[in-house]
DNA sequence: GACAAAATTGTAAGCGCTTACACTTTTGGC
DNA sequence: GCCAAAAGTGTAAGCGCTTACAATTTTGTC
């Protein structure tokens, strides 16, 4: 086996018969430099499939040419949905996508706050997905001195991308309302340490209160974004002796597990009891499960995108933005007209 | 904020009184380092709080401390899975994870494998899952120079591992045809050309072929591994009037889409119809679907693990190993005895 | 105790890139 | 056409680390 040398800049600079200063500048498309340089380089990069070294850049004090996208959890459809689109758009701006996924550990979250500064050795900007950020931690991504974007985070001093929780679950609650529902029960998202202070439960509460109907205690439970959690969240419910007729659950997993413990109990659906959920995850189709559809690989290529404009253009640092993509209801078969 | 002057290998190289050269080795508990220096340098780094520069590291020790993973598609959840196991293990061998996802178009897979040499200054191994090779691909990985490792492919002249295929298919078509079942109908795999020519496929007739029955082709259909792909090729099986008692689907996607299809036209499953997968996706569990269960995280973190040891111990080119792991059937609810 | 071999440590040359600064060429006004 | 300013290009000094290889110290043997 051949062990053929590295392409260096040094290489293009020879073959384009200019400097490697030059070059340099040509590639990175600094100004004062010619149009006829700028194409002679481009041609001798082409030809020789040449590719800057992260690490010689880095050290020189330039950029790496990759970014790191950071994930609760890779495994789930969400992020996996939402990084794939990343991916893409990164892969088109020329960046290389590093993945990063805490696998919802507590230990490799610290660690990787811990490695923040080595982190920024080795990638340009960082895509945060729905990362519960602690005290201080919005700090240390601002010291760490990357560039920043977010999907689904909420008060970041950073480009974020998501959709209005608490409209979608309005929207979810607005439609369970609407056919007759007033005993309503909720499956809230527990990530945040009191479920009733989400933004997903706020529009829910907020759709209540526009019926004059109140919330009944007993009538709500905590669950992540699991079957598992869903199944057990609805099985406390129905244990604790709540006989609710429709059920909102803050995501589909979620309101999967609801399905199932319905049916562990003899409940039918939606004979006895109505379910929606939010997300429009793809088996909540083959399930017939009526939820609040949101765009997850948009919201993640949009990310993706805002993060690519900041690491292009830094000479306009132009006020973080945060974008809103709509949601839409999608009525299937876990849902109908209270009898 | 004070900008700080980075502490570099120099600085302990002088809190310790010793040359730079010993505290690299010291550092990285090279050979020829006596214990005192050894005691000396931990101490001086320590107390300077000293992280090497990963950017300096690289580009001195000509390597990139980066592996690619390189999947059809990052959604699937097999992809996922496999990914995210991947990916902990390359990050504990201090290994940086690109993603690379081939969107399951041609288009990019093309340029995947044309770009190959300029990937190759940026990782230093790569991970295949399930990448279908065509006829030069290997040469063409072969003299990228990259270390190589990859899950569930076959005949590759690196570190492989995965399932016995045929072995987990004929585990399925046995658990059938042990049900008294012999009118069985078959959702073979779409990827390759022929759909007779897979390792699944063979599994299934070789089950039937200890049974003295054969395979009639009026019951025998491809398709993808996703829902609608199992549903379309389920219905085409109807339409074209094969009245099947049982289906082996050649992975649990397949099989929720055969399923709906089921349903849909008026076929009680397990009643009328049991059906089986491949995979053990978590909503098989939820669905009741009887499936094969194969080891996904396994696998991908085995393999993982495969290419490190390459990439580590890289004095040994010993023989590439091919590892299949073991796959248990898993009874559920949609098979039981023909009646 | 002398001397060679082994163990330890130091010197210095890069790794591939960016960038301040010096230098050369072009441009444009008169 | 002349000259200053502007535009384009090149030179060379690092960035912080690894690693041949040379220099030094330690060890062991007779």
């Amino acid at each position: 086996m051949v062990r053929t040398h590295r392409v260096t800049i040094q290489d293009v600079a020879v073959l384009s018969g200019l400097s490697i200063c030059t070059v340099s500048r040509a590639l990175r498309n600094l100004p004062n430099v010619s149009e006829k340089a700028q194409r002679q380089v481009a041609e001798a990069a082409s030809k020789l499939g040449y590719k800057a070294s992260a690490a010689a850049s880095r050290l020189a004090g330039g950029t790496t040419g990759s970014v790191a996208i950071v994930a609760p959890t890779a495994t789930a459809w969400f992020f996996a949905q939402a990084v794939e689109a990343a991916e893409e758009v990164f892969g088109d701006s020329g960046y290389d996508t590093v993945l990063i996924s805490l696998r919802n550990k507590a230990t490799v979250r610290k660690q990787f706050f811990e490695d923040l500064e080595s982190l920024a050795q080795r990638v340009d900007g960082l895509l945060l997905l729905n990362i519960d950020l602690a005290p201080g931690e919005v700090e240390a991504l601002d010291a760490s001195g990357l560039a920043v974007a977010s999907v689904g985070m909420r008060n970041v001093p950073w480009d974020n991308v998501g959709i209005d929780d608490e409209h979608a679950a309005w929207q979810a609650t607005q439609h369970l309302l609407g056919l007759g529902h007033w005993d309503l029960a909720v499956l809230s998202s527990n990530e945040h340490p009191v479920v009733t202070e989400t933004p997903r439960f706020r529009g829910f509460r907020r759709a209540l209160d526009e019926h004059h109907l109140t919330v009944h205690p007993d009538f709500v439970v905590g669950a992540g974004p699991s079957i598992d959690d869903g199944r057990r969240a609805m099985t406390e419910l129905i244990t604790r002796g709540a006989r609710p007729t429709a059920v909102f659950a803050h995501c589909d997993e979620a309101a999967f597990g609801a399905l199932t413990a319905l049916r562990e109990h003899g409940l039918s659906v939606p004979k006895n009891v109505s379910v929606i959920g939010i997300d429009d995850h793809p088996m909540s189709w083959f399930l017939g499960l009526s939820t609040v559809a949101q765009p997850v690989a948009d919201q993640g290529a949009f990310a993706a995108n805002l993060l690519c404009d900041r690491l292009l253009n830094n000479e306009t640092p132009n006020q973080p933005s945060n974008h809103l993509l709509d949601t839409k209801l999608i009525e299937r078969k876990t849902t109908r007209h209270k009898r």
